[in-house]
DNA sequence: GCGGAATAATCAAGTGCTCAACTATGCTCC
DNA sequence: GGAGCATAGTTGAGCACTTGATTATTCCGC
């Protein structure tokens, strides 16, 4: 990154700023290209394929996944990594297309239960192979088992940082 | 991904899907969630203090990077990894901040340059060291040499499979 | 049990992105 | 030298996301 700039600003304020030095700049443009260019990929392939784009996959899953196939709002955006707002924006247009339907909580009149309905679980039965297919083709074919191995390493170090949850 | 899923439908099309075990599974979350928040919070970080989204920072860093500081529009959506109408439209909101003006291009009639004005080129000194300082403190101070070593070795094995330019 | 703070979820306005259509220039080849 | 096609870039419509405000409910201390 910038190292026309870095070069020109040393930067005074709180203590100097610690440039990235060559080798740390390819590890970053390297890891900063991969991930975008495989999330686009991966996005792509799957909302030409089925109509579905991965943040709404991501939602379905989660349903999928928990006991009743429902859960309340604020943890599946939680678990999506989504904002509420977003998530609720989001479940709005799955409710659009009968995929999830809002069901009143009974425990806690504020809140909300999202719930997978049959149709939302076919369309996810649809979708699962055309993803995973692609996880696999464009990340696990490309790398060997100490690869796969130092990219999980690598993740769950980072989430014990910026996930501490 | 997908453990309910992948358990009910062995999907005969094409041969059987080649689901992910319970290994496969962790290092894909881990690696997903990861990149997601790591992106989300340079983006939220930078924005925050600069007011400058990382997709802008992006663009500026590349022009700064270039001899005259400037580059052809076509060439700066490709280093950007974005779409020709995604650069163009924030080209035009980096016009009106004064960052970047567009210049006509003396070989190809067509074709229209990015120029960085001298305003930008200090926008971007100014949040190089947000930028770098969040690359630091979320990244590369979480990681040990050889994780940085892998996690390059791993982008750039992915980069060679999914951008071959 | 009541007043006030906290929580769940949504909504409205503004920004950014995608897709497809469009303009304008250059290239080819007869 | 003009027809047809390719290339460079923009535009507009519509969807998605963000931020901050809003509504409704619950929790808590007294």
């Amino acid at each position: 990154m910038t190292t026309d700039v870095s070069s020109r600003t040393p930067r005074p304020e709180h203590g100097e700023t610690r440039w990235l030095d060559a080798e740390e700049q390819r590890a970053w443009r390297a890891w900063l290209y991969s991930t975008q260019l495989l999330q686009d990929r991966l996005d792509r392939e799957l909302t030409r394929a089925t109509g579905i784009p991965h943040t709404y996959y991501e939602i379905l899953v989660q349903l999928s996944e928990t006991p009743g196939r429902q859960m309340r709002m604020s943890e599946l955006a939680d678990r999506c990594l989504s904002s509420r707002s977003r998530l609720s924006h989001a479940v709005s247009r799955l409710e659009e297309r009968g995929w999830v339907r809002r069901q009143e909580c009974p425990e806690d009149g504020r809140g909300l239960l999202a719930v997978l309905t049959d149709e939302g679980f076919a369309a996810l039965e649809a979708a699962a192979p055309v993803h995973v297919e692609g996880v696999r083709t464009h990340l696990f074919d490309q790398l060997s088992p100490q690869q796969v191995a130092a990219m999980r390493d690598i993740g769950e170090t980072l989430l014990r940082h910026l996930d501490p949850s």
